[in-house]
This record gives structure tokens, C-alpha cells and sequence, in this order.
DNA sequence: TAGGATTGCAA
DNA sequence: TATTGCAATCCTA
């Protein structure tokens, strides 16, 4: 039993997902009482707790602990503090969390100054265009002018309705770019000036004196059990492009002299869902050569040799069939025409024929029992599964198909940060300690987490100890933790899980 | 000023 | 006609 224990996450474990886990909110709904706000007694914020009354202060605190009490009671109750995910995953990742949370993350304010130069720059330049093409000055960032000039000024073809008027998304604008200038313009402003108001001047406006962000990661509001991070979402860092792909050199090392260090989890989906569904010839390419993308290609089109474009494919129907995309998606996704789509799509169920048995199986036990459940045992509620609409019932089965391997993959995360932070928390041997100090503790930090990797702030001469280290106890989370499981596994088809690693003076890797 | 709608970034 | 998120911006109520 961990140290401590916590009532949201307890009502998160039961039903992942819902919205409205804050005290109140859960003291309405299971006993009924509303709770005084903090608003309410302070006036909308207009007094500070010192000046309210010693009445008012009294009950407001005291609310606070009995209802916290009666809500463990109730949990304690049902048996929710046993879960095995609670008490083995989530309790005891609350202050693994809190350590990266207060390690913050460097950033190199100049190197953004410099970005958002060239970016203003270019969006003046845009701007300039856009208009002299439109014939009128405009607001870009509005969609609704934006189709006011495409669609009625410039009568340009009209390609897809909205609640409110037409789409003007990417989609959209770049069918009409193929033809039109101004769409093509628009699309590059656009761009420009996402990286520029939320990359820019969004980490900008809350960075600290000494050029630090603090993000918050949270525990409990996604329907996968994955984390979530805000102000700033650290999460969806761009990657790509000449000019977003500079973002991730702004996070750096704390000092001059010291490393980012990157971990990456493999192609994880694939390799929880070969084990998952058990399927022999999924499980054969990672127990051999590994290359899922070549291994795909050659069994299902039986041929050896694969050009760059049918890797391509292969690794995108690789990717999709996790998620249940339809024919039509995948078509639109990499470009080919719905009926080769459809045959790929065959081929794969054809060839992998367990994992066709395993989605179907999903899908009649959470038809049956009304729920899910991740190879550790974290279940969700898909009620609308039974639904007479179709595509309601069609939606649900995709969640169905794709959540317990998705939920599989955060769970190892979790259970790999734990162990983790538990071996930089650790006092290391003299052996281990990089300067030979006895009872010595790592210096390095866990920064951040982006669902499948995790990213370090490197003390000079930990690198090797961590490397090694974080590698092994990230590959080996499947084997170490084989008694959590709740499907039946062979230990033959227990594969190894596969991690990536790069170390860099800032985030910015060889990805 | 709050909140819906649109858009776009990540895994 | 894949899923989960967060955030900026516009614009109406």
C-alpha cells in the first residue's frame, strides 16, 4: 500500500475519461451535497481566505477533508484502492510526475528571438501578397473573412460546408492551391504564424527570469490513461520543416556543460499488438529481423525487393489498420485510390490472421461485458458499443479496436518513468557513481514525457550510467512486470520492446 | 467576458 | 470516413 493515496485518481481508474472529477463535482454526485465554492466566500476572488470569517473559513476547510474522507470510504468500499493499475501504476507515478514537474525545462530565449524575427518577416511578406491577390485588406486568421474573399469576392470553387459557412482548413486550401496562388499564400501564412503565436510568443510570454517553463502534466483527463501537459503543452512540440523543426533547438540543457538525452520507445503499437493478438507471424518479424515496414511488404505481396514508395505504404497501412482506419481513410491518408486501399487493407487480415481475431474478439466481449481492457488490466466503458446507429456503433468499435493497445503502450510508459525515477532516486554504489562518491543520488533530471518518449537533462559524466540504465529498464517493463498481466501470454511471446536513443545539447535530435 | 467554432500541432 | 490531447483566434451571445 503506497504512502498515500488519491481520490480523483481512484474515480479516474473507474471511469477514465468523464469529465467533472473535482470535489465538488464528485460530492454532488455521490452525496448529494454541494459544497461551498471558493468563489462564494471570497467574493469572486475580491477578499483573500485571511479576511472571510472564521465560520465561513471553518466550513470551507472542513468540507474540503470530510468530503475527501467520505470519498476514500466509498472507494475503500468498493474495493477501487485495490485496482491494480492505482495502487501499482498511477499512486506511485504522482510524484514522479511532481520531480519532473519542479525540474523544469531550459530554453534559449535568444534562439526564439531570432525565430520569431524571420517569422514576422515572413508573414509581413505574406501579408502583402495575400492581400494584393484578395484586392482588399482582410483578417487571415479569421475563416470566416477567409471564405467572405474565396468562395464570394473571388468566387473560387466551393469545396465543403461548415456549421457556419465553409471549411477553409488545409484540406481544403490545398486542393485550391493546386489551381489558385492565394489559397497556396494563405496556407503559408497560416503556418508561419501558428509557430509564431503558439510556439513563439506562447512559450515566450511564460517563460521565468532565468528562461525556465514549468509545464503541469495531468493524470486524469484522457480517455487512454495517456498524460496530458499544459501551459505549455510540451506534447505537441512541431518536428517537421525547416523553420518549426529550429523550435526543439530552443529546449536546452540547463547549463552550457550539460546534455539532453532522448528515449524513444520503437514502433511500441506494432509490438504490443503482435503480442497482444499473439499473431505467429507478427511475433516472427520481432523476434528476427525486426523491420515490421519490409516484413509487411514482403508477406503480404510475397516479393522481396521494395522500392522507397512501397515501404512507404506498408509502414502507413502498418500504422492505420491499429487504429481501424477504414478503406477510405487510408486511401486519402497516402494517396492511392480507395479500391488499392481496400486490398492492402485485406491482404494485412489475410496475412496477420490473429490480429483479425483478436479485434473481433475485442469487439464481442466488449459487446458482451460493456468494456475493454489493456493488457494490465486498466478497463474503459464503451456502453454505446451496442448502439442501433451505425455509425455510432461503427465509432465505438474503432475506440474498442484501438484503445486496449494504446492504453497497453502508456502503461509501460508509467511503469518505466516509476522505475526510472526510482533508480535516479536511489543512493548508487561507488561502483556506479560517476565520481566514485559513496550514497551519491544521479544529478541528471527526467524533463519531459511525449507518450512514447521521455527526454533527460544530463549531468556531465552521467551520460553512460543513464544510457544504459534508462535503456534497460525501458525494455524490459513487459518481462519485469508479467505477473500485472491480465491476458494470457506466453513467455515465448514475450518480444522485446525496442528503444531509440540520442543525446544533443537541446531537444532537436536525428529523428 | 464566456464559450462555441475553426484551425492546426503532437503521439 | 483513425484516436487522444492543448491552444490560438475569431466571433456571437
Amino acid at each position: 500500500m503506497a504512502k498515500f493515496y488519491d481520490t480523483i485518481l481512484g474515480e479516474y481508474i473507474q471511469n477514465p475519461g468523464v469529465r467533472g472529477l473535482s470535489l465538488d463535482k464528485l460530492s454532488e454526485k455521490y452525496f448529494d451535497y454541494e459544497m461551498i465554492h471558493y468563489d462564494e466566500i471570497t467574493n469572486k476572488w475580491k477578499i483573500s481566505f485571511e479576511e472571510i470569517s472564521l465560520e465561513l473559513a471553518w466550513k470551507y476547510s472542513w468540507e474540503d477533508v470530510y468530503m475527501t474522507y467520505k470519498l476514500f470510504k466509498k472507494q475503500e468500499k468498493e474495493k477501487i484502492i485495490e485496482n491494480q493499475v492505482l495502487e501499482n501504476i498511477e499512486i506511485p507515478l504522482i510524484e514522479v510526475l511532481k520531480n519532473m514537474e519542479i525540474s523544469w525545462v531550459k530554453v534559449d530565449k535568444n534562439k526564439l528571438k531570432k525565430l520569431w524575427e524571420i517569422l514576422k518577416e515572413e508573414i509581413k511578406g505574406l501579408e502583402l501578397v495575400i492581400f494584393d491577390l484578395a484586392k482588399e485588406e482582410f483578417n487571415i486568421n479569421s475563416p470566416k473573412q477567409v471564405w467572405e474573399i474565396l468562395f464570394e469576392k473571388l468566387e473560387l470553387p466551393k469545396w465543403k460546408k461548415t456549421k457556419t459557412g465553409y471549411s477553409v482548413g488545409v484540406e481544403v486550401l490545398e486542393n485550391l492551391s493546386k489551381e489558385y496562388e492565394i489559397a497556396e499564400k494563405i496556407l503559408n501564412y497560416r503556418h508561419y504564424k501558428k509557430l509564431l503565436s503558439t510556439y513563439i510568443d506562447g512559450i515566450l510570454k511564460i517563460l521565468s527570469s532565468d528562461d525556465f517553463i514549468y509545464t503541469s502534466y495531468n493524470q486524469t483527463v484522457t480517455t487512454t490513461g495517456r498524460l496530458s501537459s499544459t501551459k505549455p503543452n510540451l506534447q505537441n512540440i512541431p518536428v517537421w520543416n525547416w523553420i518549426a523543426g529550429e523550435i526543439r533547438w530552443a529546449f536546452i540543457s540547463r547549463f552550457e556543460w550539460w546534455k539532453i538525452m532522448w528515449f524513444d520507445y520503437s514502433q511500441i503499437e506494432v509490438r504490443i499488438l503482435a503480442m497482444m493478438s499473439r499473431d505467429d507471424h507478427l511475433l516472427e518479424v520481432f523476434k528476427n529481423s525486426g523491420d515490421i515496414h519490409q516484413a509487411t511488404w514482403e508477406f503480404i505481396f510475397e516479393k522481396k525487393d521494395i522500392s522507397a514508395s512501397e515501404r512507404k505504404i506498408a509502414k502507413a497501412v502498418n500504422f492505420w489498420v491499429i487504429y481501424g482506419i477504414s478503406a477510405f481513410g487510408l486511401s486519402k491518408m497516402i494517396n492511392i485510390s480507395v479500391k488499392q486501399a481496400k486490398i492492402y487493407i485485406e491482404r494485412f487480415f489475410l496475412k496477420y490472421g490473429e490480429v483479425k481475431n483478436f479485434f473481433n474478439d475485442i469487439i464481442l466481449n466488449a459487446e458482451k461485458n460493456g468494456f475493454v481492457e489493456s493488457l494490465f488490466g486498466r478497463k474503459r466503458y464503451i456502453a454505446w458499443i451496442n448502439d442501433r446507429n451505425k455509425m455510432i456503433k461503427n465509432t465505438a468499435e474503432r475506440e474498442a479496436k484501438n484503445m486496449p493497445i494504446q492504453w497497453t503502450n502508456a502503461d509501460i510508459m508509467k511503469l518505466a518513468m516509476i522505475d526510472i525515477n526510482n533508480f535516479m532516486e536511489a543512493p548508487l554504489s561507488p561502483a556506479l557513481s560517476p565520481q566514485g562518491r559513496k550514497g551519491e543520488k544521479l544529478k541528471s533530471k527526467m524533463i519531459i514525457q511525449v507518450h512514447d518518449e521521455v527526454i533527460f537533462d544530463v549531468f556531465p559524466g552521467e551520460e553512460k550510467i543513464l544510457q544504459k540504465n534508462v535503456k534497460k529498464i525501458m525494455e524490459n517493463i513487459l518481462i519485469k512486470y508479467k505477473k500485472y498481466f491480465t491476458y494470457t501470454i506466453k513467455e515465448e511471446d514475450l518480444i522485446d520492446l525496442k528503444v531509440d536513443f540520442s543525446i544533443w545539447n537541446s531537444w532537436k535530435e536525428a529523428k
